[in-house]
DNA sequence: ACATAACCGAGACGGTACGTCCGGTCTTGAA
DNA sequence: TTCAAGACCGGACGTACCGTCTCGGTTATGT
């Protein structure tokens, strides 16, 4: 019914059109990079898919699209550095393993928006069915397979009862989680280490004990 | 020029007027009561403060005076319960105890707005300084001295290391977060039993050595 | 990162291709019906290019080539009925060709989209410089010259004054727009006789009072 | 769930906020400018609710709660310059008060942006069945008491049938409205002079025939 | 006895964000 | 060269909340 009354400066501003009926990388690129800097700076608190759009001159339609969720952005920002930052340590000590990953981990959520990324994910899950699933869905399983093979290792060594690998992978990521979600993720190497021996202790096959007795 | 379609004579409402330069405890109560009964039937998301102040029939005012923040109101919620649902489990053994506890805990957060309370207080937290704040100077505290004497008391009894206590409770209470926020706190007395054991065997002293016994 | 849901395969749907480098019939066969449908169904709200290219199987690109727009789709549209629909009467009285034409006008515009078209033109035009230009230019002459012939010929006959004709025909095209754009063209043969008798009484040459003189 | 980001400068700017429970008419008088500067500048297209909201420096919900339809505002912004603008005129001679109102009426057309509101009044109306009933119901009565004393007034004295009055109103309602959506509503005396003759001739009581007088 | 102060419900305010729809342009790949 | 397809940006839509503000009224308290 209204014209857009003259979209005019179209040859003025360096408008990223369509490049026909495909997925633009260059718009995908924009608008992941805005998304990035938008978390880095405000965190989820002033993190608005509009916001987002003007940041990267995108179009609302066009992030909707490719990201049906505010969930599916978090994971996307999180999925573009991960890969890049960390890698899974084995130096044949679960307890080096741990503390090594931990701290690489915590860098890693410091010093990127994937920190902001990840606690975003936590808090939007809480609000949305979607973004439960999607955490559930694309997120964790992606998390696990990480860090699985460093128990699974351990338990190859021995180190752990293999039966464990799994329960004591839960209580590691809670540590995790815990430290993320209140803003605790300074790298105090101290605690870092303690809570990797605890992990461990807790995973000795009960044959270590029994020498003892 | 139109009137918003005359919003209801004010004579009919039973109106809960000021009890004078006080705090009226019956605004106070209805205001609980209203945030209660949203959170459990709608959640974090559905969570809005227009809507209990609706239901309490209150004004926006007299609960942001008294809850400054939602997350105050949330901890007002869980606060109301807690004290009287879970009474802290001193069976002489901590994996006893911290398996009753757990269940005990799952039990309250699945059958009370409280899991509901907890979850909206992590993710408000995310995105605000003051939720932040208030969870980790108003809130965990508490929960932190109720568990705590559970460890000290094991330490006590030299099921585990003193100088351990407080980092075992962070790994167990790590394991709560992690289930409530991906909502799976049902009743799994297994998992549950088995990371009990876990913790104990993780802060078991240094038994390992005692063939020095 | 997330595909749209795969829009269904392009295989399986039964695509119209171009016929080579000219204009292909069906497509402006299947654009047309798909226009009119839509006017016939929602009106000028619910009218709009996507739908139409939705449900004519056509490209957007496709409508815009032939029809740069909406105001000359609407044309088109009426255009195609207008022909077969009316016939201008010619009964010998001024009065009774009016009323006749008037009756068969409001029956063509209750019983096909033409006149949801017309409404929807009018309204464009009220939003578009070129909807403007295109109701002026292309639409009002056509109209204007059917009518026309009535009144010359009743102007040869001596019911009206030659010199009035042009306004008088203002005058009736008036009242059918005003009944249009307020949806009162339900076929109310009183009302049209009357107004039929006050045009032809406004035309009657002076000449016919004198006598009374 | 997000902090609106600190809303910061309260103090800074010049905000205009509520004055309590009740319409504050600092901020309808703002919202109304708005809206007659935006139709005379932009006309029906380049109207929306955005622009009048950023001009107005209102929030948008404000004038939804006041004008719940586009039309309410555009029927709003022709009543406030209405009264003031146009006297209906008494000279005792029926072609005369019509060519009087006439003229006025184009004039108050033209030079005010009540010309632009009712076009887009009309457009919308074609649009939006909540218009076309804003239409009928608060806009058209009022037009009509206006005009419809003059016709009243001419039968008294005998200038036309009473009977007619009602349906040359109609005729001379249709000719402005024609003439309005098609942008002639240019002051040329000789056209509106012609078409009042035209349209007392059409009144003219069949005293015209009574050679029987 | 009476002013004052704090409380109460109500709801308007400016704003921001939501998720959707449409307009008009562009490009592709096939015919 | 035309076609269907559909992605692109921009922007408007109408709604929900946010947190603040002002009102008019009520009730206790302190003078």
């Amino acid at each position: 019914m209204n014209e857009p009354d003259t979209p005019a400066p179209t040859e003025t501003a360096p408008r990223r059109a369509s490049i026909g009926a495909r997925r633009n990388p260059a718009a995908e690129t924009a608008i992941l990079a805005a998304a990035r800097g938008l978390l880095a700076e405000k965190g989820y608190a002033g993190f608005s898919i509009d916001e987002v759009a003007r940041r990267a001159g995108a179009g609302k339609p066009t992030i909707y699209r490719w990201w049906p969720s505010k969930a599916d952005l978090f994971i996307a920002v999180y999925a573009a550095d991960k890969a890049a930052a960390i890698a899974v340590p084995d130096t044949g000590s679960l307890a080096a393993d741990l503390a090594g990953y931990t701290a690489a981990l915590w860098r890693f959520w410091r010093e990127t928006p994937s920190g902001a990324a990840f606690r975003a994910l936590l808090a939007e899950a809480q609000a949305s069915e979607q973004a439960m699933t999607a955490l559930r869905e694309k997120f964790l399983p992606l998390r696990l397979a990480d860090l699985g093979c460093v128990f699974t290792r351990a338990a190859g060594r021995g180190e752990i009862a293999a039966a464990d690998a799994e329960s004591l992978l839960q209580l590691y990521i809670g540590f995790h989680w815990v430290h993320l979600l209140t803003e605790r993720i300074d790298e105090d190497a101290a605690l870092i280490d303690r809570m990797a021996r605890l992990i461990v202790r807790a995973g000795r096959p009960d044959t270590a004990a029994p020498p003892s007795r």
